[in-house]
DNA sequence: ATCCGCGCAATGTGATCACAAATCGCGATG
DNA sequence: CATCGCGATTTGTGATCACATTGCGCGGAT
């Protein structure tokens, strides 16, 4: 509550806490489609006043994570399917030109890091672990799109997976657990050929494989 | 100041309006890159406190549109030459796309509009009003993809319109004037024509001529 | 004349308050 | 027992205030 009690650390401000920390549990999927929020419940739960979750909150809004009703409540979306399928084209449209970027400089330290993920990603499967899944794979795609050096088009792309995030939870539950990592050694195969029409595909599919299915 | 000086009238909330006049100025290219503006300032010009002046700000910021100094400072982003390429680059993808879903649904009466709209650029043109001529190109371009019915892809869209709007007026101002709408009279044309290749063709062209140009 | 400090003005941040609207629940009524 | 209505509570909005920090300009020293 009172400002002095944070010392000299350095600590970003309270609306950026805020906003980290709501986008996270978003985009992992922690929080249901259609869930209610309120400011004062946000504030209470980080401990600050309602000033920096309104601030965290619109700024979600603005992204698209959040939707507010006229009257201003605010809850996470629930997507209809042609919402989900726009976002899906999005996501195969940015993230198969940033994967395309980031080819020519793919060095063998990247591929190792992104087979190093994909274990992980098999571990937190066999564990039935949603989130660690949801986690897991976004950072395996994140780490292949830093390499592009792209930094507005990673942004893109994380506000659509940000849109997706309430509703990915749903989906990856009813996954079939076995085929998850099978796109991503498309993805590492076709980056070590420097086959370029085959990471654009390997990419497309690993993308859309799984929204298809929730939009239908 | 005082809230009972709004009658029953409808009234949008005093951010949106903030928002949406802040937004308006810089996609038309009304403010400079790099010029600063500060929340007092805002909050006196637009009649409101502090507050809605802050959460219009903070939207902006979130959307890109505007940029903020670890201080908290306000201004217009400066745009490097990589991100206004990106920037080219993901206006060229999503802008393509939304024409491409557009072309099935587009009827008689679109393209007549489209040609008022066309008529109207030929006008501002003539008249050396730079931002009339990026509002109409920009009407020009949002009445087609509205006909895509894919609200998500054009939010996107309008997203990188408004990063790239400080600097786009930096760029009419030294075009030339004659070849404004040749692309939209190919865009038009491919519309007539079904051709959607041409279609696709045509936008890649309109929406990349003249970023390159000012990327160099 | 130029450069370095110092102090004041300006600015962003976050807390709190007043208010209006909306929502929820409880009780009365059919 | 279901339904409608009304009141209390919850909730978002915007204004204001206190405070820390930044940035700038003025003045003096070299």
């Amino acid at each position: 509550m009172n400002p002095a009690t944070r010392p000299t650390e350095i600590v970003s401000s309270a609306h950026d806490r805020v906003y980290r920390g709501l986008r996270t549990r978003i985009m992992l999927g922690q929080i249901a489609p259609g869930e209610a929020l309120t400011l004062r419940g946000i504030g209470k739960e980080f401990e600050v006043s309602m000033t920096p979750a309104r601030e965290a909150v619109r700024r979600l809004v603005a992204e698209g994570a959040l939707s507010m009703s006229s009257s201003g409540r605010v809850q996470t979306p629930e997507l209809s399917n042609e919402r989900i399928e726009e976002l899906a084209a999005l996501r195969s449209l940015i993230e198969v030109e940033l994967a395309s970027r980031a080819l020519p400089r793919a060095h063998i330290a990247l591929i190792d890091r992104l087979q190093t993920i994909n274990g992980t990603i098999a571990e937190v499967v066999r564990d039935r672990d949603a989130v660690g899944y949801i986690r897991s794979n976004l950072e395996f795609h994140r780490t292949l799109y830093l390499r592009a050096q792209a930094p507005a088009m990673l942004a893109m792309a994380e506000t659509v997976w940000l849109q997706l995030g309430p509703t990915m939870r749903a989906l990856y539950g009813r996954l079939r657990r076995s085929e998850a990592p099978q796109f991503h050694r498309l993805i590492i195969a076709a980056l070590k050929a420097g086959d370029e029409p085959g990471l654009r595909l390997a990419v497309r599919s690993d993308v859309t494989q799984g929204l298809k299915m929730l939009a239908s």
